[in-house]
DNA sequence: CTGTTAGCGCATTCAC
DNA sequence: GTGAATGCGCTAACAG
């Protein structure tokens, strides 16, 4: 192995001290213009690279976020993560991802982890609903954002889609095409964030003066198969909805499956709404009326929350970004569907 | 901020050395169990961390592995990522992600930044035909992996699938349902990946006696709007296909939506099959022919790779896996659709 | 079993 | 302007 060139390696060239060395490569302005140049060059030449290791370990500083998603496959996160990475690394930060795949000992772990390699910030969209580890992270004076999935602490700072907003654009969107018997596929209650786009599509049907029918409320799991056995349950009510206004759009996909597969006109018959904005949304024969989150953005204004609050370490600094989400209505659910032009995507 | 408490505070409240602490913390042998039960308590206590900073300065190794690829939010690479993620995590490592969006330039600065951060191995899915960074890691005996994209250099480990193979593959079956005009749609032949797979497409051919039309044989970006466009290009020749591989997913399904659009019957009058296995492909009215590459397996592969070759720095090994492409065969190719069944995926 | 010493690579304070 | 000395937190070699 070529042993890294050190400061004291091109110092002892030079017949000058590290300290010179050190002085000459971070511009200090009390240095002469020919040391320095004459330690640039040499330092070019002997591939002199710094070890941010020992520059970390000097400064206290690590020049690492770490980043804690309940999983990074997914087009969401995925996403996220990409407008984090985008806006950190010409900052000179790294992104350090840990997946949780929603287990709350597995998020204890990663924060733990995240701790001990000195990550300058913590980004999460927490699975859990524990609130000891952030506690520890605050306590140590360490930046720590909530994209997402948030949680509620005094003086944290957190980037959402305004959840509840969702749920009531889409829902009032259904009853704008002529529905009032609207159902909703709840992902899981004990979430916030599902919680909120229920909240939204109550508040909706209250709005337009439409009864809630506690039995429309139906708890599937983001995946297709919930979708359909949701839809299922659903039929099988006295009184079954004609539209679904679901939290997540694989569940609305599956949804839509079942109900052709059981002969439904979508959407004159029944109308299907989902949340997300997955990429499929758009690419399907039936293009599916969603909510869009804005990953992308939702990362880098993260990454930007995290960045002011690295640069006010004295102040403290407490920001609740809501993005407002936006609705995309396609086929699924608008009655009087713009026909597919060639060659052109339908939004 | 609450000073983060070293070996050193809890040595000095225990009248001890902080050699000794630091023993006792890594279950040293030689030392009593009296003390060691002390120290682990108070170190308890006192909140004591392990600054891993320090320990990567001293020991050379910063427990991080880079990983660098075209982009995250792709499920393909997210897919990857997250496989080397789960076997490298509870190894002790931690992942450090960089996007080079197809640029090399990015590419080389993201090599550059993962070097100065002392990175323990760099796996690379290459979006470029250059060679110097990649000899600049191997003159740092730092374990350079690659996967998916390959470069072909001497003693280094790749993990790759058998495009080639699944090339053919794709070709063949389109041969067996009676096919015989093909057309093929290549993403980017300057990218091996893509060449293999149309070789393995020209071999197919070939191997049925069919004989090889270069104008049968199109460039399409991996996007819809190429892939319609593609099959514009193609239906104007004088002996236009009748069916179509597409090396990329997003082609295939740019493709079925244009020729849908024309009226055309899938897969009757026209056959498509396309390359990765995307989610969506079997999530469509009309499920999608495709070659799955066994993205995280690849992923995990690659990390395993990479671990064997930190457990043995002395001897220098090369690895070259290469994993069988999964031809998965649904309704876009199958002129004997098999029907749905209610609640049942179909693959 | 435990203490002493030294060094990983760098930046910074204090001299000169 | 530059050198000398020091410490960031930890572990390992050498004593005892």
């Amino acid at each position: 192995m070529a042993k890294k060139t050190t400061i004291y390696d091109i110092a002892k060239r030079l017949d000058i001290t590290a300290a010179t060395v050190s002085r000459a490569l971070n511009n200090n302005p009390k240095i002469s213009k020919a040391t320095r140049e004459l330690v640039l060059k040499t330092a070019e030449k002997m591939n002199y690279e710094q070890n941010k290791l020992a520059l970390a370990l000097k400064s206290g500083k690590s020049n690492n976020v770490g980043v804690i998603v309940p999983r990074i496959d997914s087009n969401f996160f995925g996403s996220v993560i990409r407008g984090i990475e985008e806006e950190l690394y010409p900052k000179g930060y790294h992104v350090i991802i840990c997946q949780t795949q929603e287990s709350e000992a597995k998020e204890t772990a990663n924060i733990d982890t995240l701790l001990n390699a000195q990550v300058d910030g913590i980004l999460i969209s927490t699975s859990s609903n524990q609130i000891k580890p952030f506690e520890r992270i605050i306590k140590k004076n360490i930046p720590l954002i909530f994209f997402d999935r948030k949680k509620s602490m005094d003086g944290v700072s957190s980037v959402v889609i305004n959840d509840y907003e969702g749920g009531y654009k889409a829902t009032k969107h259904l009853i704008d095409q002529g529905f009032t018997k609207i159902a909703h596929l709840c992902v899981d209650k004990t979430i916030e964030i599902y919680r909120e786009r229920c909240k939204g599509y109550k508040q909706a049907l209250i709005d337009s003066g439409i009864d809630i029918k506690e039995e429309y409320i139906v708890q599937a799991k983001s995946n297709r198969e919930e979708g359909a056995k949701a839809v299922d349950t659903l039929l099988k009510l006295e009184n079954p909805p004609k539209a679904i206004f679901s939290s997540s759009d694989f569940a609305a996909l599956g949804a839509i499956q079942e109900l052709k597969s059981r002969g439904y006109k979508i959407p004159n018959d029944f109308a299907v709404a989902g949340f997300s904005n997955e990429p499929f949304t758009k690419f399907m024969e039936l293009t599916i009326t969603t909510v869009d989150q804005s990953a992308l953005e939702m990362g880098k204004i993260a990454a930007n929350v995290f960045l002011e609050q690295m640069e006010n370490t004295d102040i403290k600094i407490e920001k609740k970004v809501i993005l407002e989400p936006e609705l995309i209505v396609r086929e699924s659910s608008l009655k009087t569907a713009p026909k597919k032009s060639k060659l052109k995507k339908v939004n």
